[in-house]
DNA sequence: TATATTTGCATAACCAGTTATGTAATTAAG
DNA sequence: CTTAATTACATAACTGGTTATGCAAATATA
């Protein structure tokens, strides 16, 4: 492969260069066994090491301990057993097992095919000394890392980081009054039904919210705004604010827009001298009430609400 | 794969791992596509992003490009085709060619294909930081390090250390009088014909040898008489003694043998304080000449010899 | 005890690549 | 200017793996 592709591509083309050093071993791999004279093909190996561990095994044993499909196994049997190195079907009590066996001329490989593989692990090894950059605990440290995280995963989080990096987050204006009606009626009617203290914030954001020393923020992604949220005063003692009407537009969820806002009210929330914030929603509201939890918010314990929706109350200390 | 079966084959099971971290990628790259719902296959890439480069091409050159066969290029073009991505055949003068551009729809895709692929990089990028061995720099090496001598060759090097380890270079005894004769008889008359000397000398080794104040060495592999070799003491000023009668049995060939003899060889002479020694050969025996050059022998000009098939000479100073 | 489920394995079909092959178009050589 | 060699590419056949499928044997369940 040209270098030129990898350097323009980046490390888009480590999966490619993963598959070809791998075949470059394979290739080798069967090279060696020529070389020694060894009538054994190299992707037999991993059968025939746990043939010669002496005791005799199934097939479906077989795949399982060498991370093979059970075909793949039954296929390598297949051409091992054409070259006279395997005795099938020592039948044991369960006839649908086939029992496989080394037969006497597997068994005088053996002690050859060791030796080759000490060979290639001592040449191995001895390439691991030579560089500097350790392939094989790198490999190890791969596998970990993945199986924690899958790369699909950390390539949804580096979206989200990007996508966030071109989100704003501005006050509130006049002509954002109809996208902050809309955006909340359409998650409310979706999943419940408009009550008339929505009604009510949602057409007049200045009377309910504004002028009694709330806040409404926008997020702007790409410039065009694409969620909404609100920090209304609160008259209880206990609470300054509610975080309340967030909403964001169901094609630009998925960017992370939710806690970019949150955040920013948090953050307003903080600028103002509040100490405790407080939420209602629904259950029902999975990916908020995760966000919420994400936040640092609390579940609290049955306080009045004039939303019949609300079936969970929440409090944040700042 | 069960991890144990690694740790009982050692690094003999490098080639499956790659394979498997290779296969987990292309897995997880489909993956990637399909969650940002971009209507590519994920191994289409390496021709989407050569075509992504505006200009137009044929098939041979994205598949040198891109390093893939040109019949897998081929096809992912027929693939990409029946998808609405490519127009094909933009004829010029070469009816042979087949030239073939992203299409209106094709090129819709580029951006949200190219900041995919930014994402990947980034995420294999923290991928990285977060290892404590560099995977990417680890395949680079050993990329160039198996360029430089494959991994057939190494193993090969390593057999011969393993084997040269259960090699033992003794001293003449009349039991190996026989040995010394076949293992010589045996090139002699395969590549050229016994002489008279070769038969005096071969039958009464100590008369012709020994007793003038020269030695032989024998080489056991696994306690057998594998390889013979003689200091013979001259009358010539010039040299101290000549290195000759080496033979190593056919089947015992490989093993680095030739080597272990010369250097004992070579010690005795110091040993016995000689300061220069003689060899003769012929032209045919490459590995032989080789053998020398490589232990210092310089070739000289012709020096009278009893030997017919004496085509070379060679002395090496001490 | 009859029936449903599970298991072991062979076989088939698929997959993403490869090498080998055939053919038409082009270029080089006589 | 004809013939030979080369080139571009499609197609076929192979490779080393996979998943899907079907059947018979064994086990569990009613």
């Amino acid at each position: 492969m040209e270098k030129i592709f990898y350097t323009r591509t980046g490390k888009m083309a480590l999966g490619s260069r993963l598959r070809m050093l791998s075949s470059l071993f394979t290739e080798e791999a069967e090279k060696i066994y020529e070389q020694n004279r060894i009538p054994v093909r190299a992707k037999w190996f991993p059968v025939f090491y746990m043939l010669s561990q002496n005791e005799e095994k199934t097939i479906t044993e077989i795949a399982q301990e060498i991370g093979h499909s059970q075909p793949s196994v039954s296929r390598i049997i297949r051409e091992m057993t054409a070259k006279g190195l395997i005795t099938e079907n020592k039948k044991s009590g369960d006839k649908r097992q086939n029992r496989v066996a080394l037969s006497a001329k597997g068994k005088t490989l053996v002690p050859r095919v060791l030796e080759q593989c000490a060979d290639v692990h001592n040449a191995v090894e001895e390439l691991i000394r030579e560089a500097t950059h350790d392939l094989w605990e790198a490999i190890e440290e791969w596998e970990f890392l993945l199986e924690q995280q899958p790369l699909s995963r950390r390539v949804l989080q580096q979206k989200k980081i990007r996508e966030s990096s071109q989100v704003r987050i501005v006050n509130y204006e006049p002509k954002y009054k109809t996208v902050f009606r809309t955006l909340n009626e359409a998650w409310i009617s979706q999943y419940f039904e408009m009550e008339a203290a929505d009604i009510r914030a949602l057409n007049h954001p200045d009377k309910y919210i504004l002028n009694k020393g709330g806040h409404i923020l926008v997020a702007l992604y790409e410039e065009q705004p694409v969620g909404v949220c609100a920090l209304i005063k609160m008259d209880d003692p206990d609470y300054d604010y509610e975080m309340a009407k967030m909403a964001v537009a169901p094609e630009a969820q998925g960017k992370n827009i939710g806690k970019l806002l949150a955040d920013a009210i948090i953050h307003k929330a903080k600028v103002l001298g509040a100490s405790r914030l407080y939420l209602e929603s629904n259950t029902r509201l999975k990916a908020a009430i995760n966000l919420y939890y994400k936040l640092g918010f609390k579940k609290l314990n049955n306080r009045p609400s004039p939303y019949k929706r609300a079936n969970i109350q929440m409090a944040l200390d700042l």
